[in-house]
DNA sequence: CACAGTATCTTGCATTGCAAGGTACTTACT
DNA sequence: AGTAAGTACCTTGCAATGCAAGATACTGTG
């Protein structure tokens, strides 16, 4: 898998999956492995950044077996986000298809 | 526009346009951006690369008005890379679409 | 008691796109 | 002649982000 397509879009899906429900750091690797690979050196750092960016807020909770949970809640800031990302991959995504198809004349 | 998604992703951009004509820096600074903002300082280290890489090679042409226009053609190893590189995106694509429309479970 | 699993985190590196700048040629306008 | 704009090439240094590798600490199993 080509880590440079990655970069930025990886924000974007974990937005879209706390979008659905609050997840800890360890969820959301292995909820977004089922499609990307993702590794913990990367959600952490993210994660801290998305905090810092105000797009959620965390709470700890206790866990059956193991360490404590840090889970991570969207803030509505952080659904606005979640939002126009979705939206700028989509149209990104649409224009890089349309370029591996062909189809160069912008105006169709 | 999101720098990040742009990354790796010009390199399959270039060496699809490059599929179907051969071309100079310019004018695949031009092709590109009709669908893809993309700078001149982006596209030349990247044209090397794919030089060093064995990618490409290079012949230069006269032009009407202005310098000579060094043209780039895909080689075979090129060729197949492109096609590597295409499959390989479309499939992420296909993998950040479906976590985004919540569509979590891989089985499916 | 050692190991695997859960769960958090940090450091340093690699890659790549961009802004900003430089060079040089041609054409058009003043 | 001089200046600007367009074409066409290039380089340097910076910013962003994903990852490998490692550290920490708790629980349950063999």
């Amino acid at each position: 898998m080509n880590i440079q397509f990655k970069k930025g879009v990886l924000e974007i899906c974990v937005l879209s999956v706390l979008a659905h429900k609050d997840c800890y750091g360890y969820e959301l690797v292995s909820e977004i492995s089922k499609r990307i690979d993702i590794s913990e050196g990367t959600i952490y750092p993210l994660l801290h950044r998305l905090k810092d960016e105000g797009y959620v807020t965390t709470y700890l909770q206790e866990s059956a077996g193991g360490p404590p949970r840090k889970y991570y809640r969207l803030t509505e800031s952080g659904r606005k986000e979640e939002h126009e990302q979705k939206e700028e991959w989509m149209r990104f995504a649409a224009s890089v298809n349309a370029l591996l198809e062909g189809k160069n004349n912008a105006a169709e």
